[in-house]
DNA sequence: ATTTATTTGAAACGATCGTTCCATTTGTCC
DNA sequence: GGACAAATGGAACGATCGTTTCAAATAAAT
């Protein structure tokens, strides 16, 4: 299932034959088709997965004594990766741009996944918000879309520029 | 052309057929490989005359009196853009998640038209570091591709959510 | 008006697309 | 060991991919 998320991560969806799934899992075309349904269907199972795995990367209120300190490491973190050479950008980023406006599936999932992490945020704002971290008079709500939204320019970016660390610095000047 | 860079925009490379192609422009086949050499050829042509009639809106030094009122209007006009329903979002942000890792010419040219963009911030910024506007400690290098991320940002997000007037206002209060 | 270029229509190219079929092999239970 | 279900290999499906070909139609030049 890996694989399958790698080469629709490095490759898109349309850019991804059938034929190119089947040599990277070694599976037999029978195999795949018994197991994966149809194309379709396994792309949606790759998002899911990625999902479960990328959101595992989200700090959540408890992981950190420091709310604040959390959405940094984050950032932090990612922006660490890019500059050492991970130029694949996201795979829900880039399939947004790809299928967002094909396929209404895709769409709802990709806001879905909008939504749980943008209140992921919200909890790890309004966390600092009360112990004094981040700005009380800052909205909760607009200030995790604009960080969600940020780490979509990050994740374009880092596909055509490496060097990102003091845009990442200007991103969490906000909080 | 036009509707050429529409249906790209529309539904990405890969996405775009040559029937895609023909039937949109009413051309014959014959006399649009004639014109258009091939698919590919015409997607960078493509490309080229949508970063130029894009970076068209992209205020010069001199085109308002306020350097800083500039850049604050272009991001203004763009949210704006997306909250009447724009929601395709910019078709170079689109095919650098689609064709950046597999074509290295594309690459070329986005990283070009990246440093174009942000070139012309880094005008502005120092023309408003210099009457005061922004603050002349910032680094203008770094907040221009600030600037450039946060685009791409709020071009990706406007594709699965319209209200981004507030993550604008936020972009907009680093400068 | 006749010859020469150029542009068009439509069919067809081989390659590949996603998917299905079926004969064969493999594994499982009585 | 024999009956049955499951998984596999590989050919083949129709459809579509990007591209080419070529004869007919049109335009330009002499």
């Amino acid at each position: 299932m890996d694989v399958v998320v790698e080469l629709f991560w490095k490759k898109g969806y349309n850019g991804t034959s059938m034929q190119d799934l089947v040599d990277a899992t070694g599976l037999n075309r029978s195999s795949f088709y018994n197991t994966f349904v149809d194309k379709f269907t396994l792309f949606e199972a790759s998002l899911t997965h990625y999902q479960q795995k990328q959101n595992q990367l989200i700090p959540t209120v408890n992981t950190f004594k420091s709310p604040k300190q959390a959405i940094t490491s984050l950032f932090k973190g990612i922006s660490k990766d890019i500059m050492n050479g991970d130029q694949k950008g996201c795979l829900l980023t880039n399939c947004t741009t790809e299928l967002v406006k094909q396929e209404p599936r895709i769409k709802s999932f990709l806001q879905d996944n909008k939504n749980k992490i943008v209140n992921s945020f919200i909890s790890l704002i309004q966390a600092a918000q009360e112990n004094g971290e981040i700005d009380p008079e800052k909205d909760s709500q607009t200030l995790a879309l604009y960080l969600f939204s940020s780490l979509q320019g990050l994740r374009v970016t880092s596909m055509i520029d490496t060097q990102l660390e003091g845009v990442t610095e200007e991103i969490l000047r906000s909080i």
